[in-house]
DNA sequence: CTCATCTGCTTTCAGACTGAACGTATTGAA
DNA sequence: TTCAATACGTTCAGTCTGAAAGCAGATGAG
């Protein structure tokens, strides 16, 4: 008996995953075996349904052509989601992680924890039907910490429903066993690495700013949870005056309490960083940028990121003032990476899900935890942000 | 041939090396291997003069007793070397990670980048004098910055010679290739990790508050290495008035010249921790408390460790307050970890060099890298701390 | 004392996997 | 046409492994 079974078996086809059509040898140079390896491992993924041939290559150069290798993309269907305070994005992507379809909807926050998860698996469910087999995994990213261990929910001021184990409970008994569960900014800098402003950093943090401050940390590919999912959660500094946490002071809430206290009548955190901004409007911008530059000083020196991603409402509102807020930040830090806003917009949390589903799936099919860094490989998304099917794919029904 | 090649041999030396005297059927439940393979690789070990059999067993239960199996410990001699601003001190240990030798010797500041090359080389040299075969490698900490990819120091106020690169090409010519260089603060947490406060830790900080604020991070028992060696520099944050540097705020430099400019005349930093400070000094140490409760939030919130070790000179001074600090950190993050002073003294750079100088030697022996975590297996230290050979091992001549 | 029994280790053996080498197919250049 | 170059597939000997059986040493019951 092989005491690593299936593991080259499982390296063949991380590579596959990885760089979308290969061929053999090129495999075999990517896992550094033996072409007498690849050619079994491929012909048995073959003969599983997982791999499949397709055209021959004209390489331009002289010799046997080569033969396209391609993962079987409807080999399986995973559901992303991303369940907001505020809305809900479920996105179903193929094995090779192409988006197939998208859904938008509002959250119904008026349900308890039992019928919030009710309609999840619902609304999952009704956004898969059609597929042959059903979902092979299904991922959800809650607005709050995700404990790693028993995968208990906190720190969820914006969606209490989802802290109460039945929410939890309902949810795996609706949706099966294949569920994951995590933060959303973890989840939405899985999305923005495989497809948006990060494809190119392995190691990559990602901080959403909005209704709440919160944080995704990647190192080496890997996502950083912590074992309460406290990770990055650089609101909790304590730096503003006596003690306050940094989080009220840049999240929506913290600026429109604070304007209140300062008489100011402001429609929204967003009016601070309007171009007609007055005075007083400004001098609390240079607030807000200042506890932003603490949090992004802290990122640098805690992770040594390849590139920083700005998301929610407040850090794309800030987009303007990136190269100001990264020139201070370079001179705080030298080596300071890029501070970049998402690309992915709303969409990057239920992106990310669908990615860490498909991680499942991949680790169901004997990947090592090792094989999923870079996997599915980072593309560009190609077509608009918006609901419905995407053209030319599957997704009947 | 084995695409592993020796995999299962390293496996086997790890298990041996992370439990010192063990049996081969521990060794095969350890690695899950079968008695069979576990025999055989122990006879290639033993044949390759990596272990020895010493005893047998008396379990008290019946059958036939275990032979015990352990690593010849004096197959190679190492060095751990801390080089600190005012003093040196260099550790030898054996294979399995027991001190053979302390030596402790003032630095020469007043030398070039060369010369302190030359003169740490020497040291070096002399202490591992009458060793069969010399040493099998050598770690330096250094107290700054170091970058992994290509060895070069930077922030390094304390020291500056080791910043050029004639300090590293003297050194390697000297020491051989098989040297290792690090932040003093990383092979801190690596001595605390092993023979110290941090045994019980796979994820732990080091802090090493002093003449500046160092950090060492370590995740799931390994170290984690910015590219520019970074990381956990948290006194980068601008958290003080005007933006100033948290590390001003909380190093021995900064508290004497913010006591300067405040007109308080103190002999040391130590004097703000001491019983009978009067009000001014309270003040005053509450203000270093509050930066360095901002530190340890930080710390918490980018890793969640299992622990946080506090060194240095002033980290040592700080040891009464830490039920305070801890209560005050707990009322910020509920879930943190204990904050513990370093066990180790001056000694914690010194051993922690040893260690990582051992983890090159045993990746030279074909242990993977995630073999190296928890090895060689934490203990608690002997003999007193000081100088000149450890009673009642070798170290002879 | 004898013998069953238990535990630890070793040997045997069949099976699986691997890489090196070789064979085959395809193309383009000479 | 011939040949070289490239890509792929296949054969084969070698290596490693675990299951199972066997050997070795120790204990305790009868």
């Amino acid at each position: 008996m092989d005491p690593h079974p299936n593991r080259n078996r499982a390296a063949v086809l991380a590579r596959a995953l990885a760089s979308a059509p290969t061929t053999r040898t090129a495999l075999a140079e990517a896992t550094g075996l033996s072409p007498a390896t690849v050619s079994r491992m491929v012909d048995a993924l073959i003969g599983e349904g997982l791999l499949q041939e397709t055209a021959e290559v004209s390489s331009g150069r002289r010799g046997r052509r080569a033969t396209l290798i391609e993962v079987v993309a409807d080999g399986a269907v995973v559901a992303g989601v991303d369940l907001g305070a505020s809305s809900t994005r479920i996105v179903l992507a193929d094995l090779l992680g192409e988006p197939l379809h998208r859904r938008t909807c509002p959250t119904p926050t008026d349900r308890g924890a039992e019928g919030l998860a009710t309609w999840l698996a619902d609304e999952v469910v009704a956004a898969g039907r059609g597929l042959t087999d059903g979902l092979a995994a299904v991922a959800v990213g809650l607005p709050g910490a995700v404990r790693g261990e028993d995968r208990t929910v906190s720190s969820a001021p914006n969606l209490p429903q989802v802290e109460q184990p039945g929410f939890l409970d309902v949810l795996e008994k609706r949706l099966g066993p294949c569920l994951d569960l995590d933060n959303d900014s973890n989840y939405a800098l899985l999305g923005e690495q495989r497809f948006g402003a990060a494809r190119s950093a392995r190691t990559a943090v990602m901080l959403t700013v909005g209704a709440g401050l919160g944080a995704g940390v990647a190192l080496e590919g890997r996502l950083l949870r912590g074992r309460n999912g406290l990770v990055g959660e650089f609101g909790h500094l304590p730096v503003g005056p006596l003690g306050t946490p940094l989080e009220h002071l840049v999240t929506g809430s913290g600026i429109m309490r604070r304007a209140a206290e300062l008489g100011m009548d402001i429609a929204s955190p967003a009016a601070l960083f309007a171009e007609d901004a007055d005075g007083q409007l400004v001098a609390m911008r240079r607030h807000v940028e200042h506890a932003l530059l603490v949090v992004l000083t802290a990122a640098v020196v805690s992770y040594e990121p390849d590139m920083i991603v700005l998301g929610g409402r407040i850090g794309r509102s800030l987009t303007p003032h990136l190269p100001e807020l990264r020139e201070n930040l370079r001179r705080i830090v030298p080596s300071a990476p890029p501070v970049v806003p998402a690309q992915l917009s709303d969409l990057s949390g239920a992106l990310g899900a669908a990615v860490a589903a498909l991680h499942r799936v991949y680790l169901g099919l004997g990947l090592a935890d090792h094989d999923l860094v870079g996997v599915p490989s980072p593309r560009a998304l190609g077509s608009a942000v918006g609901d419905g099917p995407v053209t030319g794919s599957g997704a009947e029904s």
